[in-house]
DNA sequence: AACAAGACCATTTTT
DNA sequence: TGGTCTTGTT
């Protein structure tokens, strides 16, 4: 057979990566290496050159864009969809597994996935119920702890005993969690994982079928596995499978939820005959910025070693803009933005990072101000919006009316009558009982144990919800009908058309949407292990977010952290308020690890940009209320010298004369030689101590040199001016 | 049940 | 600072 239209078009270590031999590999595919299409060329080398059948592969990802994203590919390159392979995220492919295994993994036929909102509320009421102290363990903590032993593979029985009682409070949340959605049938997201990995540990016959089945393993973002995805894979490779693991160790930037950066860093001492190959040619980026992130990466230490290179030129260098404060950093971007927009280029080729979603704010304000249209990304999900998880909540009563985090949502959105009071008797019942909320509101409406007002209430909610369960039996509706109907009976759409503001009519939309996607739900035949369409959506609608919103086909700015960056790219980025403590978070100072993984989002920050690179700080910056003073981040100085050059602003940028800024306030050194090479070892931000003024703050700097002013809030004095020289300063 | 005032809190995010 | 959640008032 002819295979050549899977080779060509490959550089050379692209192709040995396509074609290594079946057995375990491992490429560590750099930023912009053409990664995807190496995965996706492997799966076709894979079928065509050793004829192993779709049946007998697995390809995993972390998010269901890049799911979905192979999938299509793969059926691009080859021309027909792969029929049998297994192309999904861990949790989707986990939860496959379970429902196809329900019994054997000791689970409900019916069981549910809870979101992490679900997962949240669940806590709050076990909590409630338990009479346990939310103030010395915040249910978020619990809730995060929990995940956290989960991402360990950990149960509650497996958590060490401890003597400290916060650790041993914990301990007991958990085990209280466990059985709560024991009984409940429910599943977090990290029980899909934990769950899958039990069920094939516990079933010797069910795991041979599997490891017989997948011959070969492919898993993409390897770097980003935690410990619990990391063993499911080890034991459905087994010991006849192999693997091949994609992935970048210099872009592991998800430490804080679990991820193992160690697994890429072991893969070849824990799976044998690893075959590793290095892509380090880059096509995404200018030579100056491939420089800079090398430079940067090369400061972290414990690397698998990588340097990116281009045959591409050089470029412009990266240009470094020290803003006067972040409004005057916005105005900035603004600028440039407008320049290449009347240049000719589209917006959606520009896009501003920043570390944290609260520096977005600045930049907004100024865009609607400039009438630029910008797009945010990773906002609210489809799926997580109030008025659809409600209208979802309703559904999952419908099909099973003892679920008591439905109920606890809906019995009275909209207001019915039934409030905190009888709520409080509902679940006293259900607690003294044994009770769902569901048999005890069915007991209090036959047996009028509340005043006559709630129990009528009462009695109508249990005939809404009975009349939403015959509605999805009848086979002639459609997906889309029930959930209009659905809707219907609730009362959703006046409840949320008297709401005042736009917001009302924006959750209008939003359920008239959820109906559309319901209709236009397609429930493919081979996903058996699912006993209803409407069961299908739900699960959907919680393992697969949606799009992120079905945007205006506008043309605009594209705002996101540097997290949501991964994976992108774009002609001009910003890299913004790079500045001490906020990039590197000042949260990443006391954990060990924690900056070097800063560092790695940098470099995943820098190596976005494809053309043109700025790297923006603010010399001072009003941040939830109140003003810091940063000096700028330690990654600007850590980028070499060559490939990045300061902005004078009077020289390159025209600024609105009305603009209120002394020019005196703007340091006339070059920030980058001061930093590189300090002249003077105080910098703004500085605690200082003056012998006649007392302790102060730098807030300015102003010359080079002997002649270096520094500007100093004293905290008796005020703000003075002193010659750097003369002054005795002593930084505190 | 609706609304107002006050407390609290705030990296990063997918599933 | 501002957004969310809780508490208190009518």
């Amino acid at each position: 057979m002819d295979v050549s239209f899977i080779l060509d078009d490959l550089n050379d270590k692209q192709r040995d990566a396509v074609a290594a031999p079946l057995q375990n590999t491992l490429i560590l595919a750099g930023a912009g290496s053409g990664k995807t299409r190496v995965l996706v060329h492997r799966i076709a080398w894979l079928m065509h050159a050793y004829e192993l059948s779709p049946y007998s592969l697995l390809a995993v990802t972390f998010t269901n864009k890049a799911a979905k994203e192979m999938q299509a590919r793969i059926e691009q390159l080859v021309g027909v969809p792969p029929q049998g392979m297994w192309v999904g995220t861990f949790h989707g492919l986990a939860h496959r597994l379970l429902r196809a295994h329900w019994r054997d993994a000791g689970l409900k036929e019916n069981f549910q996935i809870m979101d992490s909102d679900d997962q949240l509320r669940l806590i709050k009421r076990l909590m409630k119920a338990f009479n346990i102290d939310d103030t010395r363990w915040p249910p978020k903590q619990v809730c995060w702890f929990i995940n956290a032993q989960k991402d360990e593979g950990r149960r509650a029985a497996h958590v060490v005993d401890s003597h400290d009682p916060f650790t041993r409070g914990m301990k007991e949340l958990y085990f209280h969690y466990e059985e709560a959605c024991e009984q409940g049938g429910l599943l977090d997201f990290g029980e899909l994982l934990l769950r899958a990995h039990e069920l094939l540990l516990g079933n010797p016959s069910l795991l041979r079928h599997y490891q017989e089945r997948f011959a070969h393993v492919l898993v993409d973002e390897f770097q980003d596995t935690n410990s619990i995805q990391y063993a499911w894979l080890r034991i459905l490779v087994g010991n006849q499978g192999s693997i091949t693991a994609v992935g970048d160790d210099d872009q592991s930037i998800y430490g804080w939820r679990g991820a193992k950066i160690e697994n890429i860093h072991n893969f070849s001492k824990h799976f044998p005959d690893v075959n590793t190959i290095r892509l380090e040619q880059n096509y995404r980026s200018t030579g100056h910025i491939l420089k800079a992130a090398n430079g940067l990466i090369s400061n972290n230490d414990d690397r698998l070693g990588k340097e990116l290179w281009t045959d591409s030129g050089e470029g412009e260098p990266i240009s470094l803009y020290a803003g006067f404060n972040e409004q005057d950093e916005a105005r900035f971007i603004i600028d440039i933005i407008k320049k290449w927009r009347d240049k000719g280029s589209n917006l959606s080729d520009m896009a501003v990072l920043y570390r944290s979603n609260a520096q977005s704010r600045v930049v907004e304000e100024c865009l609607v101000r400039e009438q630029v249209p910008y797009r945010i990304y990773g906002g609210h999900r489809f799926y997580d919006r109030l008025e659809i998880k409600n209208a979802l909540a309703y559904a999952r009563l419908a099909i099973d009316p003892n679920d008591d985090g439905a109920i606890e949502r809906v019995i009275n959105v909209p207001p019915r009558g039934i409030g905190e009071r009888s709520i409080g008797t509902l679940r006293e019942l259900a607690r003294d009982q044994g009770y769902s909320l569901w048999k005890a509101a069915q007991v209090v409406a036959q047996q009028g144990l509340l005043p006559a007002r709630a129990t009528n209430a009462i009695r109508s909610f249990l005939e809404l919800i009975e009349g939403m369960s015959s509605c999805i039996q009848q086979p002639e509706l459609g997906l889309g009908d029930v959930f209009e109907q659905i809707i219907q009976e609730a009362g959703l759409i006046p409840f949320h058309e008297k709401e005042k503001g736009e917001k009302g009519e924006a959750r209008v939309e939003n359920l008239k949407e959820l109906v559309s996607a319901a209709s236009g739900f397609s429930w493919s035949s081979d996903d058996e292990e699912f006993s209803s369409p409407l069961m299908a959506f739900l699960d959907k609608a919680v393992l697969d977010a949606g799009e992120a919103q079905a945007d205006e086909y506008q043309d605009s700015i594209q705002l996101m952290t540097l997290h949501a960056a991964k994976g992108l790219e774009f002609p001009l980025v910003f890299l913004t308020g790079v500045e001490e403590n906020l990039f590197p978070s000042k949260m990443s100072f006391e954990e060990p690890g924690r900056l070097e993984e800063e560092r790695r989002l940098c470099y995943v920050g820098i190596t976005r940009a494809m053309e043109k690179l700025y790297i923006t700080y603010a010399e001072s910056r009003r941040l939830y209320g109140s003003e810091s003073f940063n000096s700028p981040s330690r990654f600007i100085s850590e980028i070499p010298t060559g490939c990045i050059e300061e902005v004078r602003l009077r020289s390159q940028v025209s600024r609105p004369v009305s603009m209120q800024r002394p020019t005196v306030n703007r340091p006339t050194s070059s920030v980058l030689s001061s930093m590189q090479k300090p002249v003077i070892d105080i910098s703004m931000g500085d605690r200082v101590n003056h012998p006649v003024f007392g302790e102060g703050l730098v807030i300015n700097s102003e010359g080079q040199g002997p002649q270096t002013r520094v500007q100093v809030n004293f905290d008796d004095e005020g703000t003075k001016w002193l010659v750097l020289a003369f002054a005795k300063l002593e930084v505190l």
